[in-house]
DNA sequence: CGCCCCGTGGATATCCACGGGGCGGTGCCATATT
C-alpha cells in the first residue's frame, strides 16, 4: 500500500519522498479510517488527500472555506495535467451549465476532485447530486474554521458532520496548520470523526524572531512601528484591528514614503484582488490588513509580520505570524500591544443572552412543531436581526432545543426541552463559550506581557513542550527567559498532558511548562497559567 | 469594552470639557436591480 502511495506521489505529483506523518495519515484513509492532520503550511497537507484519491474508487470531496482559495487549489491540480487528477467546483460562481458539466465530468470519472463550501450542502438537491457520485473520501481543508466560524459566523460549518453522514459517511480527513487541544476536540466532535489518526508536527518556527512591546499610547505605537519599518526588509504584513485602521495607516505610510496598501473584507472583490496580486508580485512592500488577509496566502518571502493590536487568541496569532518566513530564511515578528486593545476583542466575543428572548424563540419553535419554520419567518416574528438569530439558533441547536434543516429551516426536535429549560441551557452554553474565549484572550495577553521565553509560552498553549528556551525571542536575547523546567524528568509536579483537579476550577489537563509557569486547560474555566512553586506550596492541584 | 464624533454648555468671545450615541471582523449565498 505504501508503495502505491509513493508511486502516485512520484508519478502524478513529482514528489520523491513522503514524510512519515503524511504516510501515517494516508494509510489511515486507505484503511477506511478518519484522520486529523495539524501540519504547518508547506509541510504537504494537501498531499494527504490528493495522493490516496486516485487509489480510492469514487471521487474526493474537498470542503474549503473560500472561493479564492479553491480557485488556487484547482489551478494547481489542473496544472499537473493528469487526466485522473482533474478538479472541478460547484459554487455560486458557476452558472447552471457549468455545474452540470462539472457533475458530468465527475460521473464519467474525468474529474477526481470536487471543491465545495459548507454552504453548498444547505441545498438538498446538491446533497443528492454529490451522494449519487459515491464519494470515497471527504477532505476538510482549513478545518479550524469548524471551530472558529461554526458557532457564530458560518453556521453551516456546524452542520458539516451531518452533511457528511448524509453522503454515506466516507472517511474524513481534517487538515489545518494550527489547532490547540480544544479546537482539535471541537473538529473531531463536530465532524463526527471516529477514532481518527491524529498527526501533529512541531509548531516551533526557529527562523521567526518573536518580539513584543507594550505601548502606553497610540503615538508610541506609531513611532515604534515606523522605526521598525525603516530598519526592516520588505515585504511584510501589518495586522490592524479594524477596516478603518488599515486604510488610515496605509495612507499614513504612503505619506511617509513607504509603499503600502490596505486590505479588508469591506473592499470590493476587484480591489482586494488587485491589492493581493500587487503584494504577491512584490510591487507593494507593505500590506496593511485585517484578519481577512490570510488563509491561502502562499508567499515564501514575507520577511516580517507586525501586529498593531492584540489578537484575540494565540490561535489567531500563530496563524498570522506563520505567514512570515515560509522560505526558511530569518523573519521578524513584532507585537505592539496596548492594554486598551482588549476592549474590541471582548466586544467581539461578547454575546448577551436575554433569557426571555431565547425562551420566546424556543417556544415559537415548539408551537409550530413538528413543522419547520424558516429563518426569515423567525426574524419577522421575533424581531431579531439575522445575526443575533443565527447565534441564538446555534446555541439552541447545541443544547438540543433546535434542529437546523436544509434551506434555512429550523424546527424543534421531538424531545426538545421546555422553553424555560432551553433558555437556561443556552445561557450556560453561551457562558461556557465566552469563558473559553476570554481565557484565550488572557493567554494572548500573557504571551504579550511575559518575561519568560516567548517560544515556550506560545507552544505551551498548544500543549507542546520545548526542551530549553527557544533562542529566537526578545526575552531569550536579553537573558530574562529562564531555562525552565525539564518536563521529562522529576522537575515537574505533573507530567504534560496529565489530568489534574483544582479546588475551585475543577478538572483540567496540563498543557506544558514555560519557565516556572505551567499552563493548564480546565474544562469549565478554560486556560489558566499557574506558578509552579505556588502550586506546590499550596497544593493547588492534585492528580486525577 | 473603548474609540471617535458630535452636540451642548460653560467660561469668556475662541476654545475646552463633558456626555451621549454609534460603531467595531471573518464570507458564503441568493435575489433584485442597473
Amino acid at each position: 500500500m505504501t508503495d502505491d502511495l509513493r508511486r502516485i506521489a512520484k508519478e502524478h505529483f513529482g514528489w520523491d519522498r513522503l514524510r512519515d506523518e503524511q504516510v501515517r495519515a494516508m494509510q489511515a484513509l486507505m484503511a477506511g479510517r478518519d484522520a486529523l492532520a495539524v501540519l504547518p503550511t508547506g509541510a504537504g497537507k494537501s498531499a494527504i488527500y490528493q495522493v490516496p484519491a486516485p487509489l480510492l474508487p469514487g471521487p474526493t470531496i474537498v470542503i474549503s472555506p473560500l472561493l479564492a482559495l479553491q480557485q488556487d487549489q484547482i489551478a494547481s491540480l489542473t496544472a499537473r495535467n493528469h487526466a485522473s487528477l482533474q478538479a472541478v467546483r460547484l459554487s455560486s460562481a458557476e452558472g447552471k451549465a457549468e455545474r452540470e458539466e462539472a457533475l458530468e465530468a465527475l460521473r464519467a470519472g474525468d474529474a477526481e476532485f470536487v471543491f465545495l463550501t459548507p454552504e453548498q450542502f444547505a441545498d438538498p438537491a446538491r446533497v443528492a447530486q454529490i451522494k449519487a457520485l459515491k464519494p470515497s473520501l471527504v477532505a476538510v481543508d482549513e478545518a479550524h474554521c469548524v471551530s472558529a466560524w461554526g458557532h457564530d459566523f458560518r453556521p453551516d460549518y456546524l452542520q458539516l458532520g451531518q452533511f457528511i453522514r448524509e453522503l454515506g459517511r466516507p472517511p474524513i480527513v481534517a487538515l489545518t496548520a494550527t489547532a490547540s487541544p480544544p479546537v482539535r476536540e471541537d473538529i473531531i466532535d463536530r465532524l463526527g470523526m471516529r477514532d481518527p489518526e491524529i498527526v501533529v508536527t512541531g509548531l516551533d518556527r526557529p527562523n521567526l524572531f518573536l518580539e513584543s512591546v507594550h505601548c502606553p499610547d497610540e503615538q508610541t505605537r506609531f513611532r515604534r512601528l515606523l522605526a521598525r519599518l525603516r530598519e526592516s526588509t520588505p515585504p511584510g504584513i501589518i495586522y490592524a484591528p479594524t477596516r478603518r485602521a488599515t486604510e488610515e495607516l496605509a495612507e499614513r505610510l504612503v505619506e511617509e514614503g513607504m509603499p503600502a496598501v490596505a486590505y479588508h473584507g469591506g473592499m470590493s472583490a476587484g480591489d482586494r484582488e488587485r491589492a493581493h496580486e500587487a503584494f504577491l508580485a512584490d510591487e507593494v512592500e507593505i500590506m496593511v490588513a485585517t484578519t481577512a488577509f490570510g488563509m491561502g496566502i502562499d508567499k515564501p518571502n514575507i520577511r516580517w509580520v507586525n501586529h498593531i493590536s492584540l489578537p484575540d487568541s494565540p490561535d489567531s496569532y500563530l496563524q498570522e505570524i506563520g505567514r512570515a518566513g515560509r522560505d526558511g530564511q530569518p523573519a521578524q515578528v513584532l507585537l505592539l500591544h496596548r492594554t486598551e486593545d482588549t476592549g474590541l476583542r471582548k466586544f467581539f466575543t461578547g454575546l448577551s443572552i436575554d433569557r426571555e428572548e431565547v425562551s420566546a424563540l424556543a417556544a415559537l419553535l415548539r408551537s409550530v412543531a413538528p413543522d419547520p419554520i424558516t429563518r426569515d419567518e423567525l426574524e419577522e416574528r421575533t424581531g431579531l436581526g439575522a445575526r443575533k438569530l443565527g447565534q441564538l439558533l446555534s446555541l439552541l441547536e447545541e443544547v438540543g432545543a433546535a434542529q437546523l434543516l436544509h434551506g434555512s429551516k429550523v424546527k424543534a426536535p421531538r424531545w426538545a426541552p421546555t422553553p424555560a429549560k432551553a433558555a437556561e441551557l443556552a445561557e450556560a452554553q453561551a457562558e461556557r463559550q465566552q469563558t473559553l474565549s476570554r481565557s484565550r484572550l488572557d493567554m494572548m495577553r500573557n504571551f504579550a506581557e511575559t518575561e519568560l521565553c516567548r517560544g515556550q509560552t506560545l507552544l505551551a498553549y498548544f500543549g507542546e513542550h520545548l526542551d530549553g528556551t527557544c533562542g529566537h525571542c526578545d526575552n531569550c536575547l536579553d537573558g530574562s527567559a529562564q531555562a525552565g523546567l525539564d518536563a521529562t524528568g522529576d522537575d515537574v509536579p505533573f507530567p504534560i498532558h496529565s489530568e489534574v483537579r483544582h479546588g475551585e476550577w475543577g478538572k483540567g489537563i496540563v498543557l506544558s511548562y514555560a519557565g516556572e509557569q505551567m499552563t493548564v486547560l480546565f474544562d469549565e474555566v478554560g486556560y489558566k497559567t499557574l506558578s509552579v512553586p505556588v502550586v506546590e506550596e499550596h497544593r493547588l492541584l492534585r492528580p486525577v
